[in-house]
DNA sequence: GTCATGGTTCCATAATAGTTGAACCATCCT
DNA sequence: AGGATGGTTCAACTATTATGGAACCATGAC
C-alpha cells in the first residue's frame, strides 16, 4: 500500500533529458542535489547551505527537481526523505550526473 | 583587429556551469547544440528541424547560447558562422557535453 | 484527545524568459 | 550608387518560473 502522503514521482524512462537539466540549472537546487550525492537527507537536514530560506520555497525546489526525476521524497515518520535518483539516472543518462557533479560550479579565479 | 559586428563572448573560465545547463534545458537549444556538434553551420543553414521558425526567434535561441558559453558566433562575409565550443567546454566540464549529446531527448516508448 | 514537529499546498505577487514584427546594419553584387 | 541577402537589435507583449506567508495535513509524543 502506497500511503496517502506520497507523492508523484516520474518513471524513469518519462524523464526529459530537458526536465533534467533545466532542474540543475539552478544553484541552489544544483546545491541541493550536490548535498544528497552523498546519501539521503531529511528536507530539514538539506539545504544547509541557506538556512534561512523559507520552508515553502525549498519544498518548492524540491518539488521542481522531484518532478524532473531528479530526486526521490519518501515520507518516513513524520519527516521526508530526500534522494538521489543516481542509478537510475546513470542508466537513463550515461555519465550526466557524474559531469554535472565533477564539475566546477563558478568561475576561476 | 576585431570586426565591430563581432559579438561578444564570455572566457571559459567565466563560463557558469549552471548557465550552460540552462541554455541546454531548451529542447530547440538543444537541438541547435546537436546539429552544430557535426560542425559550424550558418545562420541559414541551422536550425533545418525548424523551419519556419521568425528569424529574430532564431537570432534570441542562439544568443542565449552565446552569452552562456555553448556557442561561437563569428562574422563571415554578410553571415554568422555558428560553432559548438566544444574542446573549451571538455576542458571546463569534462564529459558533460559527451553525455548531453549522447543522451536520448525524448521518454522512451 | 491535545500539542509540537516537519513538511506540503495554496495563493498572490515579483521576476525572469520566450516570441515576434519591425527597424536596423553590414556585406556583396551589379 | 542601389538592391538583395543574412543577420542583429528593439520594443511590446505573453508566458513561465520564483518567492514566501498563511493555511493545511500527518505523524509522533504526551
Amino acid at each position: 500500500m502506497t500511503a496517502i502522503t506520497s507523492l508523484p514521482h516520474p518513471a524513469i524512462e518519462d524523464v526529459r533529458l530537458t526536465d533534467v537539466l533545466f532542474a540543475l540549472s539552478d544553484p541552489a537546487r544544483l546545491e541541493i542535489v550536490r548535498e544528497l550525492a552523498d546519501g539521503p537527507l531529511s528536507m530539514a537536514e538539506c539545504g544547509a547551505t541557506n538556512p534561512d530560506l523559507p520552508k515553502s520555497t525549498k519544498s518548492h525546489l524540491m518539488k521542481v527537481l522531484r518532478e524532473a526525476g531528479v530526486v526521490r521524497n519518501e515520507p518516513d515518520g513524520r519527516r521526508r526523505v530526500l534522494s538521489l535518483r543516481r542509478s537510475e539516472l546513470d542508466e537513463a543518462f550515461p555519465g550526466l550526473l557524474e559531469s554535472v557533479l565533477g564539475a566546477r560550479t563558478d568561475p576561476v579565479g
